[in-house]
DNA sequence: ATGTCTGCAAAGATTTTGCAGCTGA
DNA sequence: TCAGCTGCAAAATCTTTGCAGACAT
């Protein structure tokens, strides 16, 4: 079992350093399933819904479950190495850089869906400021805008979305 | 059937324009279910979920379902009367607020969970440089900040959340 | 040795949908 | 009249959980 002996050497440094202390702090244990999961997580700078990383894990180690890639979320969001995204879709996302890049926003076209992350240090202040002049002490930010893509602004449609938006269609189940 | 006869005269001026606006457009039916549900939507500034709309609406008028809750959600957001927001839940959350407050943003206590809606010009203005910047064309933007709020940074807890947080605590089902 | 973890299958929860009958325009 | 709407119940989807056996420490 190649993943048994540790975190693999392929984990960002951040990640790995973040992920020895939470498993140190928390007394969880270091077992093959858990490490081929971490390792999906990682192993791209992509977003993932539960599925796409039971999907990823599952290519590297075919003996996953579904089951334990949810254990496996709630572990990782526990120890904040990844954090859930707002999609509005039926189902969760996750975003595993928020380790490197722990106030980067996202820019989301409203037609495509086409995701674009960015970081701001103006906005970093202006959040803090904004916060303390609230009352609050600050903690997390995200800043999520909805824009028209290039794609779209050219073209004057991607039709991706275009369809499901006329259709009303949204994914049945939901959650969401 | 009291509500049957029009939109009832207690619905903002804004949220009324639009709504017939929307009816015109789109060719809709006026029907009394309709009519009971968007009234119950407006009658709070509070955020809701689809259940505590269907609670409302049948205070109004018992007669009300479930089903219709949900079609009626997709009417409104269509309408771009009332849009879907971030609480990570297993649920859908509701904001009946943004035809009065186009640009209002959320400041959500991590800890209770106490959410607090705010506008700010600067931060249109950030909003809109920045989108163009990136080769956008802006359209919505909502910023979401994560943050203590006072009884916490006082007290040192508010009791709600930490419970939920211990205990790893989520909500079944989905949805989210 | 033993308390934790996994996998499976079943349960839970939210949201959507098919259909038959009703109703607004 | 009749296309669109409603209510009901069933389906669809995502996520959590109980349990028995396996395994890390």
């Amino acid at each position: 079992m190649r993943l048994s002996s540790g975190v693999p050497a392929t984990l960002p440094e951040n990640v790995r350093e973040r992920l020895e202390a939470h498993y140190r702090r928390r007394g969880f244990r270091r077992t093959p399933q858990r490490e081929t999961i971490v390792a999906a997580a990682f192993s791209s700078e992509e977003h993932f819904t539960a599925d796409e990383l039971w999907e990823r894990a599952r290519s590297i180690d075919p003996r996953t479950s579904r089951a334990t890639v949810y254990r496996t979320i709630s572990f990782l969001l526990d120890a904040d190495l990844i954090r859930e995204i707002d999609l509005s879709q039926g189902q969760a996302v996750y975003d595993p850089n928020f380790v490197e890049k722990p106030n980067h926003n996202h820019l989301v076209c409203v037609d495509c869906g086409r995701m674009i992350e960015f970081e701001d240090s103006h906005l970093e202040v202006f959040h803090e400021c904004l916060t303390r002049r609230l009352g609050f002490l600050p903690s997390r930010q995200n800043l999520r805008i909805e824009a028209c893509c290039e794609t779209l602004r050219t073209t004057g449609r991607c039709a991706h979305l275009i369809e499901a938006r006329i259709k009303g269609k949204r994914l049945p189940g939901r959650r969401r």
